[in-house]
DNA sequence: GCCGAACCGTACCGTACGGTACTTTCGAGA
DNA sequence: TCTCGAAAGTACCGTACGGTACGGTTCGGC
């Protein structure tokens, strides 16, 4: 069984963010987990040591500093690349039971949780780059990366399916169900380690007993 | 092929609020969509003709407006009852894909999406029953509905699962997908009365080749 | 040791908004 | 027609927060 695949890189050589820069931008991710929402510059400051004046500098304005936070988080979840060779099915199943439980893991840990929250609540709003950024390194990434994968499993001849975008489309909702709505309700949804395991591999188990080929019977 | 299942209640004899009191709450409403989250009592009092010491005097505090609004909105949605006799296996699938159908499209309508955005953005607060609200009347409503259906499926031999909550949920998943984090996150996701069907239909007949019984193959 | 840049801490300003108090208007019942 | 109560309209208050200004401090380069 394969390492976990998402990983969080220590560099701090990630972007074009200082590390002092980081060391503010990691305080607002502590700020949304355990505040909520309702982040103020001043708590911001106060919680980075830093001073107002520093952080209107930095990132512009709130919106700014926001954004900046945002696509930080982006940068640091990355999800191993997946090398598809020899595809025999087991092989295939395997990456996509990990690629569920990375996507289970992320979704309900506390910081997607928090930043999910804060780019839904101003997503109505007029100006908001915040939407369309998790949604980009949200839905879209997992989708642009599993794509491939299905695509060979189709080649290899352990898929069978006319549009792939339906296909991966089917594959989140059978990975994500209720959960991701209801956790960020307020529900509080625990999983551990071994039921994301659990969830990840029935979820795999549905998907072939929909789009698996030479499958008489699901059990 | 019936009719569409969910109604909005034209009645005013719906709840504990008089006529006056509901045309305010719908001016709420009319201000969520329109504005996002933003909506100040000062606009709800303008826009509902009304001066905001009524406000306050009627629903206590911005919170109670919220949360009257909320609860208000949730008890016009009402979902028919499901007759399931004679239960042969179209029967069933009929039900099952109006029921997706209905899901969809309250799950895209602006009026959900934007007590979605409410409801979520302050779930991060400590004091908001407002998540907790939604999920009762949004998943968790869906769930209580749905679940004996699939059990009487069950007990009529179209379909074959031991826990059903998981079944639903799964149901669930495959109904909805990614369509509601995409919308909430700002996405424009188009569905049309057709595609949603579609979506529906394509939902209904995934699900029974997970879970149907004698089923030997998809297509 | 001196200088300038970066930055911290803090005080400050303007505004927006939640909530309250007061005055005016309107309509129903005696 | 008078009275009374409910609610509209409006003015007001306090506060919280975004954003700015400024003095003090640290630190690297000369």
């Amino acid at each position: 069984m394969p390492e976990a695949i998402a990983t969080i890189s220590t560099a701090q050589e990630n972007s074009d963010f200082s590390n002092r820069q980081q060391e503010v931008l990691s305080a607002v991710l502590d700020l949304m987990v355990r505040e909520g929402g309702a982040l103020t510059m001043e708590r911001v400051a106060k919680t980075a040591s830093c001073s107002k004046e520093t952080l209107y500098k930095w990132f512009g304005d709130r919106q700014g500093l926001l954004t900046a936070t945002v696509q930080w988080q982006a940068s640091k979840v990355r999800i191993a690349p997946i090398d598809a060779q020899n595809l025999d099915e087991a092989t295939l199943k395997n990456v996509l039971v990990r690629f569920a439980c990375d996507w289970l893991t992320v979704l309900t840990s506390d910081v997607s949780i928090a930043l999910n929250r804060m780019a839904i609540s101003q997503a109505g709003s007029t100006k908001s780059d915040l939407g369309s950024i998790v949604l980009q390194n949200g839905p879209f990434a997992m989708g642009r990366r599993l794509l491939p994968v299905l695509e060979m499993g189709r080649g290899a001849g352990h898929l069978e399916f006319s549009d792939g975008q339906q296909a991966f489309s089917c594959f989140f909702g059978l990975v994500v169900r209720d959960i991701q709505i209801r956790v960020l309700l307020g529900d509080d949804v625990s999983l551990d380690e071994a039921q994301i395991v659990l969830e990840a591999k029935q979820a795999t188990k549905n998907f072939f007993a929909i789009y698996g080929k030479n499958q008489t019977r699901r059990k």
